[in-house]
DNA sequence: TGTACATCAGTGAACGCGCGTTCACTGATGTAC
DNA sequence: TGTACATCAGTGAACGCGCGTTCACTGATGTAC
């Protein structure tokens, strides 16, 4: 019989995933700070001490939950791109636009991702997958202005999207954009972005 | 006898200034979610009932920490900016120097000011003080391509500078900053940036 | 195929903790006469 | 200047709460023979 099978002879199916969900939700619902083990067991319906079965504290579950966020960008980001030609400005244009629309559909877990909650912020496998993300950005940039990958021309002008990128995210999600006024969408934005700075000196 | 005389022969002198400071340093040490009112308390040297006789609450505590602090991070901008030339490119970099120094030193505050904590955010009175702020970046931006201050290409190269300069920010402070493996200075960035957005079309 | 056993995911009760906030109070200060 | 009084910033004790985590346990499952 199949795990995802509809009876649950078993003792849960897959408490572990289903944390991980359950906890994302409450983020989302409640804000970074609004989770709580307890409130996640609840909804996963179990005990409150089931969930120290797979996770050794607090701490680790939400590491769970955005390590599986920053998968999930960085297949966003990939997926994206690939529908446009190698090296086009529509091709690292579409990197920050899945960037964009990530945050806006899970802000608090975005927040999650960048040390919001002290503390969960060291470990080393996040911090890798961050920086495999943005080297996809380098290579992306690279290959748009026609440099080696370690170029550290390619390397200014990805740090320099990535900060326009994330700046704007935040923004975003924070309600501040109305600030600007005018009504540009996300792909203006960043498409007048690209222009500017993949090629300044 | 003045207020801030050595003797407490007064209650206590200045409670709800002193409270606003010694919050600061917690969300310092501790992070913004590290951040009590009895611990407030505690460290002024005061019962746990003192601080709602000066704050309703703990998020009106909390909003005067960012409210100051956005009051001085304005004044920040405008003193840096004001000893360059008007309309210059260094003046314009100036204000995002000082927004980006102003993180780097205050980082937990500055989160604190970003949406970091749910429900301090829709004050009127804060939004308004980040709305004259960004008005002095718009005007600067204007000055610097000889546009009026509500010429639409000033406003979105204002905001687009904002982007670069607040990302660059919270990507300083996460510590992602090392991913991007050079060693460009701030003022470098910065001023790359300017020179690629301010003439974008 | 059947049985004995080891494994381990889940239970449920309990713990100690610090927090936000309230309450009746006190005593120093400022002020009206 | 002296006195009576109103004000109000602070006290300290207490509250109820939900949390993170631990513990001894149970009972379903997988596996060796």
């Amino acid at each position: 019989m199949s795990v995802s099978e509809t009876k649950k002879s078993y003792h849960h199916g897959d408490l572990r995933t289903s944390l991980v969900n359950v906890a994302r939700d409450l983020i989302e619902e409640f804000g970074p700070n609004g989770f709580s083990v307890a409130e996640a067991a609840r909804r996963a319906k179990v005990s409150s001490a089931a969930p120290y079965k797979h996770f050794s504290d607090k701490s680790e579950l939400l590491n769970a939950v955005v390590s599986d966020a920053m998968d999930r960008l960085r297949g966003d980001m990939l997926r994206r791109r690939d529908a446009h030609p190698a090296g086009s400005l529509e091709a690292i244009t579409a990197l920050g636009l899945a960037y964009v629309d990530f945050a806006k559909s899970e802000p608090s877990v975005f927040r999650l991702m960048f040390g919001v909650t002290e503390g969960h912020e060291d470990e080393p496998a996040l911090r890798e997958k961050g920086e495999a993300t943005f080297g996809i950005v380098i290579e992306t940039a690279a290959l748009c202005i026609g440099a080696a990958p370690n170029d550290p021309r390619a390397v200014k002008a990805a740090y320099l999207l990535w900060t326009v990128v994330h700046g704007h995210s935040f923004l975003s999600i924070d309600d501040k954009r109305k600030t600007s006024g005018d009504e540009l969408s996300d792909e203006q934005l960043l498409l007048a972005a690209g222009r500017g700075l993949l090629f300044a000196q």
